[in-house]
DNA sequence: TTGAAAGCGCTAACAA
DNA sequence: TTGTTAGCGCTTTCAA
């Protein structure tokens, strides 16, 4: 591997000037930078971006962690992240934590340590106590979906108590009253604001339901197949199901068609997360579409004011998600 | 931000012990070890990984390059290699192509720089000399689901002829005469050798049909509705369709659906790819499971051997599909 | 406009 | 067992 000593020697010139040319700066004779460029072309010259990096204290990446990598919510938000961020020729580095803490810990500790220039999250956890040797990094951060409780630092929201709202309403509104919430992670924002909504929308049409009925789930396929199993064998069965993301809805339809019964005409069903095939899960489902490029475009763009000013006070965007009504809820 | 020279002072020793210490390196005194470990832990002190790979000439992480992670196949493998790379201290950062030639470069390019471990890709190319700056590089590659022609390197492959002739001839034994494949790019191993399995399965069973008819189209939901609606415009309409993955997948039963046509009564549909959703698209899509845990799994596995010895012969290694059947496919 | 040289933070060879 | 020191490859200040 060629370095910036060898590109120098064969083209005549010092270390400085061949840095010079490469990034642009100015005063250097064009003659120069011809034939600095010649002989970084036949050596095939590539910099290495440690050693700048290292010199320069920065870095032209950045990390985004998300929590579940299968979630195709996350999946759209790191595109949009990716594109912005390509846009200004910065370069993103997916970590997927699996809602695993120590996976967390470690992933923030290995782009801390690799001088990242920023880090967007959606953290498995929201006591800012967790994440204190992150903020104390000085390390521009933005976190997504989720909340970090008493951070001061930018994030990017859903309107999840409008939107779990919405939902129960529309279900409410097409007749449906035994309805049962099964959301994600209890000690995330996310989850306790979509129970919330869930619970304003009952309460506000008088509908009394057992408190104990909905819950919190990890939100994986498997684990609202069993709740909604679990759910179906007893006496007293629901007619609706709200389900918390798009691998919990799953989960829902595959215990509601092994349990033999039909969708809508047996029970309802409606969840949040959009999807390319949502339409045809099933009969369609009813889905509170979240804004997924908005969410990712957003949040690189506050990364990025972040990064360019650090003195600018911080701020929280809500972006509000859109009902999507499908066959899953019309009796 | 403390430097080791901090650690060094505090502790009252030299850098060189610090970095002992820290590299769990032998001939340490335990009370030495114990006064550094104390001054790493007041001080909150983090090893700048940047330099140290600078001194090192070798990094912790691994780049993981997919051309499409919104495939859950890819999201899938992604899994599976991370798992394999945390086993083993090490990072991925995963980079999304986009099937782009120019994003592909461009990653490339930054991973090397980053003198990365080594790099796992799914080549957007098929050409050995597209890749010839990253071979050169001696970067440790390993290519999955796609195949680099001519490129001396690891590379682990799905048995996509035997596949698609598995599910060509499960579609002919359930007596559709009709079948059109509608396949991923022509210009990547898999999709020529999904052509090929499947053609050959017509051509063992002595079906004839108009060689035009199956197609090459971008992987995607999109290009899958847009080429199935026009199908089912024709006069001649297929009995059957292949799809080259869950996003055409996807893509043709929400033509067929629009058609007002049903599966498998109007039309059948068969598709590589499952997924956690399949059971429940439609009917439930038959498909060709690949064994996704199984390849990243390898996939991290060649590479970290390849990374031990770089001497060791390259080898290929070809994983098996397996036919899942569902309803699209029963008459 | 150009070059010499210092130094980013770390590791490892060598010396003590 | 521990410390001194020379770089890893680059950028940037300062001087010419």
């Amino acid at each position: 591997m060629a370095s910036i000593k060898d590109v120098a020697k064969l083209a005549g010139v010092s270390t400085a000037t061949v840095s010079r040319v490469l990034a642009d700066k100015p005063h250097v004779r064009p003659e120069v930078k011809e034939q600095v460029r010649a002989a970084v072309a036949t050596l095939g010259y590539r910099p290495n971006r440690m050693a700048s990096n290292l010199r320069k204290q920065t870095s032209n990446v950045i990390g985004l962690l998300v929590s579940d990598i299968r979630n195709p919510f996350f999946t759209a938000v790191a595109r949009a992240i990716e594109d912005e961020a390509h846009a200004r020729q910065m370069n993103v580095f997916l970590c997927n934590t699996d809602e695993d803490i120590e996976k967390e810990r470690h992933y923030l500790n290995t782009l801390l340590a690799e001088n990242v220039a920023g880090i967007i999250l959606s953290p498995t956890q929201e006591s800012v106590e967790a994440f204190q040797f992150l903020l104390d990094s000085d390390t521009p951060v933005v976190s997504i979906d989720r909340r970090i409780e008493g951070a001061n630092i930018d994030s990017v929201l859903s309107n999840n108590v409008q939107s779990a709202q919405l939902l129960t309403e529309h279900l409410l509104d097409k007749g449906y009253e035994r309805i049962v919430a099964v959301l994600g992670l209890q000690n995330s924002t996310t989850g306790r604001e979509r129970m919330l909504g869930y619970q304003q929308a009952l309460q506000q049409r008088g509908v009394v339901l057992d408190p104990d009925i909905s819950t919190y789930v990890q939100p994986r396929e498997n684990q609202g197949y069993e709740f909604v199993k679990a759910l179906l064998a007893q006496k007293a069965k629901p007619d609706a199901i709200l389900t918390g993301n798009s691998r919990l809805t799953v989960g829902a339809v595959k215990a509601i068609q092994e349990a033999g019964l039909r969708i809508p005409e047996d029970i309802a069903l409606a969840g949040f997360d959009d999807t390319n095939w949502m339409p045809h899960l099933g009969p369609g489902i009813t889905v509170i579409a979240q804004p997924t490029h908005e969410m990712g475009k957003t949040a690189a763009e506050l990364l990025f004011m972040r990064m360019a000013d650090e003195e600018r006070p911080s701020r929280e965007v809500v972006l509000k998600g859109k009902l999507i009504v499908r066959k899953s809820t019309q009796p």
